[in-house]
DNA sequence: ATGGCTTAACAATTAAGA
Protein backbone atom coordinates (compact mmCIF):
# COMPACT_ATOMS: atom_id res chain seq x y z
CA UNK A 1 0.00 0.00 0.00
CA UNK A 2 1.49 3.19 -1.21
CA UNK A 3 -0.17 6.67 0.49
CA UNK A 4 1.45 10.19 -1.03
CA UNK A 5 0.72 13.86 -0.10
CA UNK A 6 1.79 17.03 -3.11
CA UNK A 7 0.75 20.22 -2.24
CA UNK A 8 -0.46 20.82 -6.50
CA UNK A 9 -0.84 24.70 -5.94
CA UNK A 10 -3.98 24.85 -8.06
CA UNK A 11 -5.28 21.39 -8.74
CA UNK A 12 -6.85 22.86 -11.95
CA UNK A 13 -3.71 24.34 -12.97
CA UNK A 14 -1.54 21.26 -12.55
CA UNK A 15 -3.80 18.45 -13.79
CA UNK A 16 -2.63 17.38 -16.37
CA UNK A 17 0.53 16.52 -14.27
CA UNK A 18 -0.91 14.77 -11.59
CA UNK A 19 -3.10 12.39 -14.21
CA UNK A 20 -0.04 11.86 -15.48
CA UNK A 21 1.98 11.14 -12.08
CA UNK A 22 -1.04 8.81 -10.86
CA UNK A 23 -0.86 6.92 -14.52
CA UNK A 24 2.83 6.42 -13.59
CA UNK A 25 2.82 5.45 -10.44
CA UNK A 26 -0.43 4.39 -9.67
CA UNK A 27 -0.57 5.08 -5.45
CA UNK A 28 -3.48 3.52 -3.68
CA UNK A 29 -4.15 7.02 -1.91
CA UNK A 30 -2.67 10.46 -2.88
CA UNK A 31 -3.89 13.73 -0.69
CA UNK A 32 -4.05 17.19 -2.38
CA UNK A 33 -3.22 20.66 -0.83
CA UNK A 34 -3.45 24.10 -2.33
CA UNK A 35 -6.21 22.52 -4.48
CA UNK A 36 -7.41 26.19 -4.77
CA UNK A 37 -10.73 25.38 -5.73
CA UNK A 38 -14.22 25.33 -4.61
CA UNK A 39 -16.14 21.47 -4.31
CA UNK A 40 -18.30 22.55 -7.23
CA UNK A 41 -15.77 23.08 -9.95
CA UNK A 42 -13.00 20.21 -8.50
CA UNK A 43 -12.03 18.30 -11.37
CA UNK A 44 -13.79 14.83 -9.38
CA UNK A 45 -14.10 13.36 -12.89
CA UNK A 46 -11.26 13.35 -14.19
CA UNK A 47 -9.98 11.37 -11.46
CA UNK A 48 -12.70 9.44 -10.84
CA UNK A 49 -11.85 7.77 -14.83
CA UNK A 50 -8.08 7.21 -13.36
CA UNK A 51 -10.27 5.09 -10.55
CA UNK A 52 -10.04 7.18 -7.78
CA UNK A 53 -12.27 8.42 -5.43
CA UNK A 54 -12.78 11.20 -4.49
CA UNK A 55 -13.35 12.93 -0.45
CA UNK A 56 -12.88 16.97 -0.96
CA UNK A 57 -12.39 20.21 1.38
CA UNK A 58 -12.15 23.20 -0.65
CA UNK A 59 -12.65 27.19 -1.31
CA UNK A 60 -12.50 29.67 -3.74
CA UNK A 61 -9.02 30.95 -4.48
CA UNK A 62 -7.04 29.38 -1.42
CA UNK A 63 -5.91 26.91 0.76
CA UNK A 64 -8.70 23.33 -0.36
CA UNK A 65 -7.30 19.91 0.88
CA UNK A 66 -8.27 16.35 -0.88
CA UNK A 67 -8.30 12.68 -0.65
CA UNK A 68 -7.88 10.35 -3.67
CA UNK A 69 -8.20 7.12 -3.39
CA UNK A 70 -8.52 3.54 -5.42
CA UNK A 71 -9.29 1.94 -2.25
CA UNK A 72 -12.78 2.47 -0.60
CA UNK A 73 -12.63 5.80 0.87
CA UNK A 74 -15.29 5.59 4.07
CA UNK A 75 -15.97 7.99 6.56
CA UNK A 76 -14.91 11.30 5.36
CA UNK A 77 -14.41 14.26 8.23
CA UNK A 78 -13.67 17.66 7.37
CA UNK A 79 -12.20 20.11 9.46
CA UNK A 80 -11.32 20.15 13.34
CA UNK A 81 -15.09 20.22 14.63
CA UNK A 82 -15.63 16.29 13.17
CA UNK A 83 -13.40 15.67 16.14
CA UNK A 84 -13.93 18.45 18.47
CA UNK A 85 -17.76 18.65 18.33
CA UNK A 86 -18.79 22.41 19.73
CA UNK A 87 -15.03 23.95 20.27
CA UNK A 88 -15.47 27.97 19.22
CA UNK A 89 -11.96 27.35 18.33
CA UNK A 90 -12.21 24.42 16.09
CA UNK A 91 -15.05 26.22 14.10
CA UNK A 92 -13.18 29.39 14.04
CA UNK A 93 -10.75 27.84 12.12
CA UNK A 94 -12.71 25.84 10.00
CA UNK A 95 -13.23 29.06 7.27
CA UNK A 96 -9.92 27.96 5.74
CA UNK A 97 -10.17 24.23 4.43
CA UNK A 98 -7.33 23.02 5.54
CA UNK A 99 -7.63 19.65 7.34
CA UNK A 100 -9.64 16.38 6.01
CA UNK A 101 -9.78 12.72 6.86
CA UNK A 102 -10.87 9.21 5.78
CA UNK A 103 -11.10 5.67 6.74
CA UNK A 104 -8.93 3.40 3.94
CA UNK A 105 -8.38 -0.20 4.11
CA UNK A 106 -8.16 0.17 8.06
CA UNK A 107 -6.21 3.31 8.30
CA UNK A 108 -7.21 7.18 9.75
CA UNK A 109 -5.79 9.04 6.36
CA UNK A 110 -5.10 12.64 7.86
CA UNK A 111 -4.43 15.42 5.01
CA UNK A 112 -3.55 18.72 6.56
CA UNK A 113 -2.63 21.90 5.35
CA UNK A 114 -0.82 23.32 8.08
CA UNK A 115 -0.92 27.95 7.78
CA UNK A 116 2.63 29.00 5.72
CA UNK A 117 2.35 32.23 9.17
CA UNK A 118 3.70 34.98 6.56
CA UNK A 119 6.85 36.29 9.04
CA UNK A 120 7.70 35.49 12.52
CA UNK A 121 5.41 37.86 14.64
CA UNK A 122 2.92 38.57 12.32
CA UNK A 123 -0.93 38.06 12.04
CA UNK A 124 -0.54 35.20 9.93
CA UNK A 125 1.96 33.85 12.70
CA UNK A 126 -0.10 34.11 14.92
CA UNK A 127 -2.74 31.98 12.92
CA UNK A 128 -0.53 29.58 12.44
CA UNK A 129 0.70 28.79 15.92
CA UNK A 130 -3.54 28.70 17.43
CA UNK A 131 -4.22 26.13 14.28
CA UNK A 132 -1.36 24.21 15.53
CA UNK A 133 -2.44 24.51 18.93
CA UNK A 134 -6.22 23.31 17.98
CA UNK A 135 -3.98 20.30 15.92
CA UNK A 136 -2.80 19.38 19.35
CA UNK A 137 -6.17 19.03 20.87
CA UNK A 138 -7.96 17.54 17.28
CA UNK A 139 -4.94 14.53 17.50
CA UNK A 140 -5.97 14.03 21.38
CA UNK A 141 -9.22 13.37 20.53
CA UNK A 142 -8.62 11.14 17.01
CA UNK A 143 -5.97 9.15 19.98
CA UNK A 144 -8.91 8.20 21.87
CA UNK A 145 -10.98 6.68 18.71
CA UNK A 146 -8.38 4.10 18.62
CA UNK A 147 -7.13 3.96 14.99
CA UNK A 148 -4.49 3.52 13.30
CA UNK A 149 -3.38 7.29 12.44
CA UNK A 150 -1.44 8.38 8.79
CA UNK A 151 -1.54 12.36 9.38
CA UNK A 152 0.53 14.27 6.32
CA UNK A 153 0.41 17.40 4.30
CA UNK A 154 2.52 20.02 4.07
CA UNK A 155 3.32 20.94 7.38
CA UNK A 156 5.06 24.85 6.43
CA UNK A 157 7.41 23.34 8.85
CA UNK A 158 11.01 22.27 8.73
CA UNK A 159 11.52 20.31 11.95
CA UNK A 160 15.02 20.21 12.05
CA UNK A 161 18.18 21.58 10.88
CA UNK A 162 19.26 19.20 8.43
CA UNK A 163 15.21 19.96 6.84
CA UNK A 164 16.53 23.85 5.60
CA UNK A 165 19.16 24.54 3.23
CA UNK A 166 20.83 27.16 4.74
CA UNK A 167 20.08 26.81 8.79
CA UNK A 168 22.61 29.22 9.56
CA UNK A 169 21.02 31.93 8.07
CA UNK A 170 17.07 30.39 8.21
CA UNK A 171 16.72 28.86 11.92
CA UNK A 172 14.81 31.16 13.59
CA UNK A 173 12.71 32.29 10.65
CA UNK A 174 9.47 31.26 9.17
CA UNK A 175 8.98 27.58 8.88
CA UNK A 176 12.14 27.18 11.15
CA UNK A 177 11.50 29.02 14.20
CA UNK A 178 11.39 27.17 17.62
CA UNK A 179 7.60 28.42 18.35
CA UNK A 180 6.74 26.48 15.35
CA UNK A 181 9.37 23.64 15.93
CA UNK A 182 7.99 23.01 19.10
CA UNK A 183 4.59 23.04 18.45
CA UNK A 184 4.98 20.35 16.41
CA UNK A 185 7.13 18.36 18.08
CA UNK A 186 4.23 18.67 21.30
CA UNK A 187 1.55 17.28 18.61
CA UNK A 188 3.66 14.25 17.48
CA UNK A 189 4.17 13.16 21.36
CA UNK A 190 5.75 10.00 21.93
CA UNK A 191 3.10 8.18 19.25
CA UNK A 192 3.61 9.84 15.56
CA UNK A 193 7.13 9.62 13.95
CA UNK A 194 8.35 11.27 11.00
CA UNK A 195 8.75 8.25 8.20
CA UNK A 196 10.95 9.83 6.03
CA UNK A 197 13.71 10.21 8.98
CA UNK A 198 13.25 6.35 9.49
CA UNK A 199 15.20 5.94 5.96
CA UNK A 200 16.70 8.98 5.81
CA UNK A 201 18.91 10.66 8.15
CA UNK A 202 21.11 13.03 5.85
CA UNK A 203 20.38 16.38 4.69
CA UNK A 204 19.77 17.49 1.18
CA UNK A 205 16.80 16.13 0.53
CA UNK A 206 13.91 18.55 -0.04
CA UNK A 207 10.13 18.38 -1.11
CA UNK A 208 10.19 22.02 -1.69
CA UNK A 209 12.09 24.61 -3.68
CA UNK A 210 10.85 28.62 -3.89
CA UNK A 211 10.14 29.66 -7.42
CA UNK A 212 12.29 32.26 -7.05
CA UNK A 213 15.62 32.99 -7.25
CA UNK A 214 16.35 29.55 -9.11
CA UNK A 215 16.19 27.61 -5.93
CA UNK A 216 15.16 24.55 -7.96
CA UNK A 217 18.47 25.03 -10.25
CA UNK A 218 20.68 25.49 -6.99
CA UNK A 219 19.11 22.78 -5.41
CA UNK A 220 18.31 25.04 -2.70
CA UNK A 221 14.88 23.36 -1.40
CA UNK A 222 13.20 22.54 2.27
CA UNK A 223 11.76 19.26 3.65
CA UNK A 224 8.17 20.59 4.79
CA UNK A 225 6.18 18.04 3.34
CA UNK A 226 5.95 15.02 6.08
CA UNK A 227 4.18 12.01 6.48
CA UNK A 228 3.96 10.61 10.13
CA UNK A 229 2.68 7.35 11.44
CA UNK A 230 1.86 5.88 14.84
CA UNK A 231 4.14 2.93 16.23
CA UNK A 232 1.84 0.23 14.77
CA UNK A 233 2.12 1.60 10.84
CA UNK A 234 5.78 2.31 11.18
CA UNK A 235 6.54 -1.13 11.71
CA UNK A 236 4.91 -1.70 8.61
CA UNK A 237 6.92 0.99 6.68
CA UNK A 238 9.18 -0.16 3.90
CA UNK A 239 10.04 2.93 2.35
CA UNK A 240 9.26 6.59 1.98
CA UNK A 241 10.31 8.60 -1.17
CA UNK A 242 10.64 11.96 -2.52
CA UNK A 243 9.72 12.55 -6.12
CA UNK A 244 11.76 15.44 -6.93
CA UNK A 245 11.81 14.90 -11.09
CA UNK A 246 7.81 16.91 -10.69
CA UNK A 247 9.88 19.97 -10.03
CA UNK A 248 11.70 19.90 -12.82
CA UNK A 249 8.86 19.60 -15.49
CA UNK A 250 7.02 22.39 -17.28
CA UNK A 251 5.55 24.77 -15.25
CA UNK A 252 5.41 22.65 -12.04
CA UNK A 253 3.89 23.09 -8.56
CA UNK A 254 6.66 24.48 -5.78
CA UNK A 255 6.44 21.35 -3.71
CA UNK A 256 7.29 17.35 -4.96
CA UNK A 257 5.17 14.11 -4.40
CA UNK A 258 6.00 12.65 -0.89
CA UNK A 259 5.50 8.73 -0.81
CA UNK A 260 5.36 6.10 2.19
CA UNK A 261 5.54 2.51 1.45
CA UNK A 262 3.32 0.25 3.30
CA UNK A 263 3.31 -3.47 3.95
CA UNK A 264 -0.41 -3.50 4.70
CA UNK A 265 -2.57 -4.88 5.83
CA UNK A 266 0.65 -6.82 8.03
CA UNK A 267 -0.50 -10.01 6.30
CA UNK A 268 -0.75 -9.30 2.98
CA UNK A 269 2.78 -10.60 1.25
CA UNK A 270 2.57 -9.34 -1.90
CA UNK A 271 3.15 -5.58 0.11
CA UNK A 272 5.75 -6.77 1.93
CA UNK A 273 7.77 -7.56 -1.71
CA UNK A 274 7.89 -3.64 -1.99
C1' DA B 1 17.15 42.94 -2.43
C1' DT B 2 10.96 44.48 2.81
C1' DG B 3 14.12 41.59 -3.59
C1' DG B 4 13.56 37.30 -6.89
C1' DC B 5 8.26 33.84 -9.15
C1' DT B 6 3.60 31.76 -9.58
C1' DT B 7 -1.42 31.55 -8.92
C1' DA B 8 -6.35 33.29 -8.56
C1' DA B 9 -9.30 36.96 -9.02
C1' DC B 10 -10.12 40.26 -12.32
C1' DA B 11 -9.54 42.61 -16.21
C1' DA B 12 -4.40 46.19 -14.29
C1' DT B 13 -3.42 45.31 -10.11
C1' DT B 14 -3.53 42.99 -5.62
C1' DA B 15 -3.17 39.20 -2.18
C1' DA B 16 -0.91 35.23 -0.90
C1' DG B 17 2.25 31.79 -0.79
C1' DA B 18 6.82 29.94 1.86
Amino acid sequence: MRIGSWNVNSVRTRLTQVLAWLEQERPEVLCLQETKVDDERFPAEAFEALGYACAISGQKAYNGVAILSRLPLEDVQIGFSALLPGDAEAERLEEQKRVISAWIDGIRVLNLYVPNGSAVGSDKYGYKLEWLACLRCYLEAQERQGEPLCMLGDFNIGPEDRDLPDPQRLTGGIMASEPERQALRELLGERLHDVFRVFEPGSGHWSWWDYRSGAWERDQGWRIDHIYLCEELLACATGCVIHRATRGQTQPSDHAPVVVHLAWPPDDEEDEQA
